[in-house]
DNA sequence: CGATTTAATGACTCGCCGGTCAGTTTCTGC
DNA sequence: GCAGAAACTGACCGGCGAGTCATTAAATCG
């Protein structure tokens, strides 16, 4: 069907493994400290290559970026959808939004600074898809409380208190075994007057 | 006592000039993105000028992230060192904290920013600062769940909890009017099962 | 007023890094 | 093997902005 193409063939997958190594890169350091040299270099390729594959820095980190939340976008979605009583599904997410950034403590600065640049087209696209996302949480909350199973907040603001606490309480992890203990704070503050249920198992690291 | 100077005279409270000027220039933009003459020209002055009052913007930038985190320290300490009910207190600083970084939101992405330049001594000194800002909050916290005001949950955690809330909530402000159901919504999370009080009036803007 | 001292100025330098493109490599087709 | 085509390379370019410093301004002293 595709006719076999003439000249050199492309390095397999090479957009993909860019973005990996770009990846790598940008989670360690920061935007305007990451060169473009640096991403070649972690990735094995010349800087030259990547000009071929993304149009400058800029697109190549939001590339990278709306990966990241489409990955995010995708697994709670799943979560989300599977049947069970609310406060379980949010016990999953928070452990799952915990590991998740912890593993790439960079974004959060990396996202924080997306959100300011909206002049650019690209980086409402990024605001529509992190509102997307907080909908999703937002959505499971609203369910818990509809079911009078998690506490009576306003499900906008509650979502948005989640991921903040989220951001806020992964600052005391420092190794995974603390992660029980932090999914069975957040998760009790959204039990209406619960007690932190004692969870001593760690999550994926 | 002292003796009258010789020479030009410095134009009066220059240095606090500066960082004023540097505060609100800083606050809407990114620190890479704020240019030097930038500041100067914010403040009325040659760029030259700025380098008799600081070694360079670093140093600016770090001067003005220690005044600012100072300056909350002070005001989370009279507030703290108040007495009455811990609930009221945690209210009167959430009203703050909301307030304050409502109106500095690009601080945010500012600390987040030296939070990884764990190299620098300066940047020790911020996290060390910022530590003690943290247990301000924590002793609060701490104090009512001790007299049994609050839900128990481990004050460390707690207090980054509610300074992540804090972070994360402000994303819904869109004027002072929703300061008021705000803070409500943040203290009713730290009070064992209470139901949010209405509160209806706005904060200082 | 001229000498002296200190402050402020802004044109200039210089290193860095995003982006380019002529050249090289590695493949296919004949 | 040779021509052609496409992918990759890396030395180079240009702009930008932090930091400098010779010059100018503004004061005091005698």
């Amino acid at each position: 069907m595709n006719r076999p193409r003439r000249g050199r063939p492309p390095i397999v997958d090479l957009r993909h493994r860019i973005l990996r190594a770009a990846e790598a890169v940008f989670i360690r350091r920061e935007y305007d400290r990451v060169r473009m040299e640096d991403v070649a270099r972690a990735c094995g390729v010349a800087k030259g290559t990547l000009y071929l594959h993304f149009p400058g820095k800029r697109e190549l980190y939001l590339a990278l970026l709306f990966d990241a939340i489409g990955h995010v976008h995708e697994i709670l979605e799943t979560e989300l959808a599977s049947a069970g009583p609310a406060a379980e599904k949010i016990e999953r997410i928070v452990r799952f939004l915990l590991s998740y950034f912890w593993n790439r403590r960079y974004f959060l600065a990396l996202i924080q600074r997306v959100e300011h640049l909206t002049e650019e087209p690209a980086a409402r696209e990024w605001l529509r898809r992190r509102s997307a996302l907080a909908k999703l949480v937002e959505r499971a909350i609203a369910d818990g409380v509809a079911r009078g199973e998690l506490r009576g907040l306003d499900p906008r603001i509650a979502a948005e208190m989640l991921l903040g606490m989220i951001r806020g309480v992964n600052r005391y992890r420092v190794g995974a075994d603390a992660l029980g203990p932090l999914v069975a704070a957040v998760v009790s503050t959204f039990l209406e007057g619960a007690e932190p249920r004692a969870q001593a198992e760690a999550g994926q690291p």
